[in-house]
DNA sequence: TCAAAACGTTAACAAAAGATAAGAAAAAGC
DNA sequence: GCTTTTTCTTATCTTTTGTTAACGTTTTGA
């Protein structure tokens, strides 16, 4: 994939929140880096202050922190998803986990010091600072159902809600991972799916 | 409690993300609501779009949902806390959960349409822009500490955090509801207590 | 191509949590 | 002040999950 494509990917998700003519997309553009992220590779590690937020043109990452010497997974980003270690980049604070991609990426990043500059300036100041205020308003509300999940549901309900709703994911991520996205085992996910089999049979 | 305090204590709280001059405070000022919820009165409701955001500024609420007849508590807030059904007030659609006061109620609010007015206004417009991001990537910051405690502990774990910082909490919350919000029973709560106090002591 | 690593399932056992009920203590409301 | 409700604990039993290990299959990477 070509640079050209990858900003006007990035354009577009701009776009879906707030209108962008072209004389602001120059300004926006102008702070924008085209990158590959080749499989395994890591986008973020814990003790590192995360820099750049970025979206995923093409590809996908694995969220995930390493506790008594295991890897535990935590989310995943798809195309024309965000990506960052966000409490890390917005409080400019070491983050707590690898962002590791789990195909070849191509990724379109903005650094934290051009995200200010951004938020600073006249032209496109007000519009950045809308985007990126209905950019966490959206991610609040994924935080805040999945949160609920975790409170009303039993693991065996988030799995069939995810058997519904999860459309790439299910097909492209490791079941151990996604058990540990439910907030289970693998060695759990795998009797659960079993029990679903046994009642659709 | 007079208005004046209470309006006040919300200056305060935008002063906490961002500088607000007296004009600026003016303009704001005009659209707030101040007003009382006594114990056990609903600020929101489900089915219901919530029309308002608002500041606690003396008291307590409890956010809960019913599921199958029974009432899951999944968050409180206290003094200088938001208050809102967020997810109902961001996307215009009817909320999923209750709002009601533990405790008489001091508040101040903003409605929708205020908001999108104030967001819109040339004065201060950019300002109340980004006083909304911070919120929103405040709460974010929140919401993902609070899904990655799901993750990677246990519940014995995550209640032993929530001795360590959860301040009021604790000491104004009934233990049956802090049980639903760290996502076990309230048997099971009593269960963990008993085994944290013997090996305490 | 071939050895090594990763992945998913299953089994056996231990630990924890859910469901239900009962009882005591504390708080609320009249 | 007294009754009712709420809150918390405890006990019993069932269900689920975690842990560890084994096994076959698939995928990876040199």
């Amino acid at each position: 994939m070509d640079t050209l494509t990858a900003l006007q990917k990035f354009r577009e998700h701009v776009e879906s929140y707030v209108p962008v003519n072209d004389m602001e997309w120059q300004a926006l553009a102008s702070h924008l880096e085209v990158s590959a992220l080749k499989k395994k590779k890591y986008f973020a590690e814990p003790g590192k202050i995360c820099n750049h937020i970025g979206l995923v043109v093409k590809g996908a990452v694995r969220y995930f922190l390493v506790k008594d010497g295991e890897e535990i997974t935590g989310y995943f980003s798809f195309e024309n998803e965000l990506l960052s270690s966000y409490k890390s980049f917005l409080t400019r604070q070491p983050g707590e986990n690898y962002i590791q991609a789990l195909e070849d990426c191509h990724i379109v990043t903005l650094s934290y010091n051009a995200m200010q500059q951004l938020y600073d300036d006249d032209l496109i100041g007000k519009k950045m600072e809308r985007f990126s205020r209905l950019i966490a308003e959206h991610y609040l509300i994924c935080y805040e159902d999945r949160v609920s999940a975790f409170i009303t549901q039993t693991p065996e309900e988030r799995y069939n809600k995810l058997l519904e709703t999860g459309g790439d994911v299910l097909q492209r991520i490791p079941q151990h991972y996604i058990a540990n996205f439910l907030g289970i085992t693998p060695v759990s996910l795998s009797r659960i799916r079993r029990r679903i089999m046994k009642i659709s049979a």
